[in-house]
DNA sequence: TTTTGACCGATTGTCAGTCAATGTGATTGA
DNA sequence: TCAATCACATTGACTGACAATCGGTCAAAA
């Protein structure tokens, strides 16, 4: 029964709901790394029974932003920089694939759609806040993830986008990036505007590339900073 | 907290126990699809609690392997033709970039397990039962998948592997087929103590290519055959 | 002083039972 | 034959309960 996403009204479950809420806290950090996330503090939060709360978490859990360690419950996943770079090392297939298959047969509605979301990215000089070009970017994503045509692709690369939200926040804002940022992108657009599934794979891969290659100096930084930081309190 | 598998004993909650089982039997197809997986049916077969039951029933939920309509509970998934295809298109990239992983990163310890396990895989000759073949190749895929070193390709390789078992163990064990199959395997296992990242990658793809193209075919035969019996139906 | 061992509170894992809402199927009536 | 209605089964969600386990505390022993 293939859903055809047309009109097609379906209830909302509390459970649903939770898992919403839940993992959009994980993502946007509201609950830092490594942080408890004990049944009843989660109940007392949503204001759910248990039951709904251990369904969420167990999806939490297949989406790996959480980590369940037995008889200790749940604890919102660390991302290594190891960790960081495998992330990009999937996405960057994913989102080429993701991309040839929008190029080979998105709608030319949809087409326009990203042309028109691309345009908004394009828009965003340095210095606009974060969380508003992320959104933007995620935007982008959906439509791609929509025209693709491929259900699998889209469903990974959204839980690989999830996993590293906080990372990407940084690195797509890293204000002498951006300009670099926006013209990766618009090759992508182009490729696809000419329907050249082959350029569009390219030019994602290159996307990503680029952006894996921002995260590590980001990532590096960051260890250099607690390194000196830890030197420091040695010394003290 | 990085498992190093080393001596670690971790307690097996009933729930792991209930997810495996029921994972297994969704693959193996002892559920067809489509079927019904009723709570109290779970229930009594398993012999545990309805909140197991349900917990478990979402994580195959995550993985796809059911789908849970609103008020009427889980159902088996159908693989229909445009789903294998889709499955197989990620599975290309997917199993490019582990193989090119392995070939990069993998330990000789790691090399020769796999090579062991080809060797076993070259060995069965036409006829061979198509259980035994899968599970053979099926352990390739576990060594292929630890030795990539990037945990997120291994969960969605896996997720992707279980998703299509029925039409892997048709197209593996097609009986003029296996001969190509394991000169594919053996390109993709001779890349890799070559060291050679490029040549595993290209091996790899070029082997789901060619298993994508035996199902497209054992599936439009299939869909043929449908067609001829709904004639001979509608004719009688 | 350090280590060992036992105890205690808190949390998880699991269960059984309840209740409302929803969907299915059969019965009934026109 | 078809439509409306009603009873039944199932799911969604909640609650209370109990054993197992974990982390920490604290006292006794080496």
């Amino acid at each position: 029964m293939p859903n055809d996403g047309t009109l097609r009204v379906t209830p909302q479950p509390v459970r649903r709901q939770v898992e919403e809420r839940l993992r959009e806290a994980i993502v946007n950090g509201r609950f830092a790394p490594g942080e408890h996330l004990s049944d009843r503090m989660l109940c007392d939060l949503f204001g759910v029974s248990r039951s709904v709360i251990r369904e969420a978490v167990r999806l939490m859990e297949a989406e790996g932003l959480v980590e369940v360690v037995p008889n200790r419950g749940p604890f919102v996943s660390y991302l290594s920089p190891a960790d960081a770079m495998q992330v990009y090392e999937v996405r960057g297939v994913l989102e080429a694939l993701a991309g040839q298959g929008f190029a080979e047969r998105a709608s030319d509605a949809e087409m326009a759609e990203l042309r028109a979301v691309f345009e908004e990215i394009a828009a965003s000089r340095a210095g606009a806040d974060r969380v508003g070009l992320l959104g933007l970017k995620r935007r982008f994503y959906d439509v791609l993830l929509r025209g693709c045509r491929n259900a699998y692709v889209a469903r990974m690369l959204d839980q690989l986008l999830n996993r590293n939200t906080q990372l990407r926040a940084t690195t797509l804002a890293d204000p002498d990036r951006l300009p670099h940022t926006i013209e990766e992108i618009r090759r992508i657009v182009e490729a696809i505007e000419r329907r050249d599934g082959e350029g569009a794979w390219e030019a994602c891969r290159e996307h990503v590339r680029q952006a894996a290659r921002v995260a590590l100096r980001i990532l590096n930084q960051q260890a250099r900073e607690k390194a000196e930081a830890g030197r420091a309190q040695a010394a003290e």
